[in-house]
DNA sequence: GAGTGGTCTAGACCACGCA
DNA sequence: GCGTGGTCTAGACCACTCT
């Protein structure tokens, strides 16, 4: 029971505790947590302080309950990477799957503002993968992705990237992306990006400016998309 | 207690009754609900669960609640309207505050891609309300509003229209704004733009289009505005 | 001190999934 | 039939606000 106040609301304390398993790797995604019953036992609390701390995760999208199954890691479905961090949809709302083509992957020294915009030391090391992206077979974005090496070692290495690339983020290094800082701005089509997408330079496009912070706020992606927007529209729903 | 299962949970219906009693005027902006006692003494429940229905509309932001006080039908701050729906920020994250100019309102019938957007019949009125706005004394934005006049019915009569139109809404019209679908692209300057903007015809400019939905799902307002990013950007955080 | 919401508990019963 | 999460209840105690 309470023994010490601890200056936190007990199912306070449980959701830190909970958030630090996963985190730290105790439970993997897609596993299941032991039942409500187990846990309240183990930390000796009631079963309804172990369910405010687990529906507190749930609507944080950290894990999933099934009634009749039980609670498990939220695994990154490659629908979730879709649809949740790719605003992309088409006029009428429906949405796109893009395809990626020419694809260039480097590793080198990070750069001032890589560092700074990834929280990395001086010396670091990060990969650099580019992509023009299709949608509905036309060319509509170019993608500069940032990613530290230290959280993928071997990210360069690997052939052929996944289309999503969170979900290789969350299955092969154990970096789950569940927040994403956006700044998007217009600005006009450089001469690499009117190459790429086979428009006129000058040509407003979207830009858009992507922090990715994994499970416990680490900064793990920049990622740069610029984006011709005749045929698509970033949308977003604000409540 | 629990009659008939009605097909719902006890919650759900409490809430939406709750709700109800928001949108039709029961309790207005501002004033406090009755006690979670008196609310579950009245519709024959626990106060448990009167509580859950309670706590939903808060992360909704239906209400407020305030220990020791009691729980308010959430008001429109200038705070709110200004930063839930306005997304423009510095490039440093820093919030700003923009000012209007050289405002026009119109009464006219409604186009039919208005009624569409909408969802107004043939023959209905819309006031049009043009602005453009300045931020940091530089004129920044230029923004058209489209609201139904049935919804607003002398809006197009009153002397100066304060900054945050939003807060007018609920506490003129009692129409509170509580979600915003967007959708945005890049475009260029037309000549209007460029005048209003004082920028050249053509640079690429961000337009983003938005409609507003008041509790209760009505379609309140249609906005768009069209912005230049040297100096701020759209910022959201996906999560 | 009275009244409010916030936390925590304990237990009953239901709906679901699976063997 | 058993174990899981989902709903609902009842009651104790705490923290905050106001008078």
């Amino acid at each position: 029971m309470n023994e010490a106040p601890g200056l936190q609301p007990l199912y306070q304390q449980v959701y830190n505790l909970l958030v630090r398993r996963i985190v730290d790797g105790v439970w993997r995604p897609a596993e299941a947590l032991p039942s409500e019953q187990m846990l309240a036992a183990e930390l000796g609390v009631s079963q309804g302080t172990v369910r405010k701390a687990l529906n507190a995760m749930v609507t944080e999208k950290l894990v999933e309950r099934r009634q009749g199954k039980g609670t498990f890691v939220a695994q990154h479905t490659q629908e979730r990477a879709l649809f949740q961090f790719f605003r992309l949809r088409r006029e009428d709302g429906s949405r796109v799957t893009p395809e990626s083509r020419s694809c260039t992957v480097k590793r080198r020294k990070a750069k001032s503002q890589e560092r700074q915009k990834l929280d990395l030391e001086e010396g670091a090391k990060v990969v650099e993968i580019r992509r023009t992206r299709l949608i509905d077979e036309v060319p509509t974005l170019v993608e500069t992705v940032i990613v530290p090496l230290a959280l993928f070692p071997d990210i360069d290495e690997i052939g052929a990237l996944p289309n999503t690339l969170y979900s290789l983020y969350q299955s092969r290094y154990g970096n789950s992306v569940v927040e994403a800082d956006e700044q998007l701005r217009a600005d006009a089509a450089t001469r690499e990006d009117a190459r790429r997408l086979n428009i006129e330079v000058g040509t407003p496009i979207l830009h858009i400016d992507r922090i990715a912070i994994a499970i416990g706020g680490r900064k793990v992606e920049w990622r740069i998309s610029r984006v011709t927007t005749d045929k698509v529209v970033y949308a977003i729903d604000l409540n």
